[in-house]
This record gives structure tokens, sequence and C-alpha cells, in this order.
DNA sequence: TTAGTTAGTTACTTTATGTAAGTAATTATA
DNA sequence: TATAATTACTTACATAAAGTAACTAACTAA
């Protein structure tokens, strides 16, 4: 068959991102450092899930994670370099929903 | 907790995108209509799957299907002017991947 | 008549995600 | 001193999504 390759960086690129909740979690970290607690609630993300994208995405080297001692314990995600370079894709992703989707879609 | 509220249109488009494969199929159909068996064998993805996001993405108007009576039957997928529109959003990705993502990274 | 092609569907297995309860470290309250 | 509260998780189990492989329908070609 018409066997068009797909380029393997685009490929994990869109691995990483069609992950669920990524998206929204990227999203959330562009306004500024969140807390576990805040992405949770702000999103209806579980958190076994939560906890499992931050670890990836760590490991990926979009986000990085701060322990403050304080009490009780602040942890802090925030966006690398790497992380904030994503901008311009959520950006996108931002117009075309408010171009082409309904307001109320449900 | 620091209740940010989430843009429900760009939520909604996020629940498109974040679809296992959906990138992938955009992204061939942006060069052109294809196939069924050619998007099946392009990526790795399986005919059961296949088969239900094109379904999706019609119901979203983003794909259009069609049918010609050759023999065997042709039927081609193609982007409608919603679906052309995410353009820009697949050549962000393109992008950062391109700048962010390490070569042969496995 | 048997095999081949395309575009699927169906039944079943494996993987991913959701749910709810539990844990560790610390402070506040009764 | 015991109990409760808070944050950032983890664990065990249930449900939903995706993968696998075989099957179907409509047609042609050998």
């Amino acid at each position: 068959m018409n066997q068009s390759i797909i380029c393997p960086r685009f490929e994990k690129a869109m691995g990483i991102l069609s992950q669920r909740w990524t998206g929204l979690i990227l999203y959330q970290l562009l306004s500024g450092p969140k807390r576990f607690c805040a992405l949770e609630s702000s999103m209806g993300i579980s958190g076994r899930v939560l906890s499992e994208r931050l670890k990836d995405l760590e490991n990926l080297d979009i986000v990085k994670r701060e322990v403050f001692p304080e009490t009780p314990v602040r942890i802090e995600y925030s966006l690398t370099e790497k992380g904030k370079a994503l901008q311009p894709i959520i950006k996108e992703i931002e117009k075309w929903s408010q171009t082409w989707l309904p307001i109320e879609p449900n």
C-alpha cells in the first residue's frame, strides 16, 4: 500500500500530546507553576493518573518538580524551556477551538 | 483549591486531539485524500480503531468520506474546511518536535 | 469454483484510566 | 495526649479503551 512514512520525531511528539490529560496539564502550567492539588481539582483528572503524567513529563524534561520544605510541604510543578516551547501549539489549539467549535457543545 | 477554570471549547478541542491516533490521521490527511487501507498501513493503527476514529471525525465534520463505486470500491477520506484549519496546530507540533526531540529517540 | 480485493465488523484479550481507600510527614485542635 | 487536618502521593480493584485475529459482503479475475 501507499506507504507514506511518518517523521519519527513528529510521531513521538504526537505520542506525548495525545496522552489523555497531557494537553490540559500543559495548558495549566503555561499560566505559571502549580501544585499537585491545584492541578487535580482544576481538571477532572484523578490523582493516580496526574501523578503518572507528571512523572512522564518530568522524565521528558518538559516539566520540573520543586520541593519547598514548608509546613505542610509545598511541591510546585512548572515548565522547563522545552515545556514552554509548547506554547505555540497550545495557542493554535485555542485559536482553532474558538473559530470552529460551537459554544456549549456539551 | 485554586480553581482556574478551563475554557470549555479548548477542553473540547483537546478532547478530540488527545484521542490516540487522531493527530496522525489528520497529519496524513493534510497531504491529501487517503483510502482506508493506506491510512491503516502507514501508521500502526488497527482497522477496528481506525474505523472508529474516522466515524468520530466525520461526525465532528472534520473528515469527509466519499464513495467511488469502482471495482473494487474506492472510499476516500479527506479533510473538510474545519479539518484543514487544523494545519497550523500540526505545523507547530512538527516545529517543536524538530527543535526539541532528539533524533532516534527509540 | 476458488481465490483476491477493499472496507469494514465481531469476539475476545490486553492495556489504560477511574474510583476509593490508605500512607507518611507534619501541624493544629480538643 | 489523642484526634483531626493537610498535602502529595500510592495501592488495590473495577471499568473503559485499544489491540489482535478471524470473519463478512460485494465484487472481479483466473
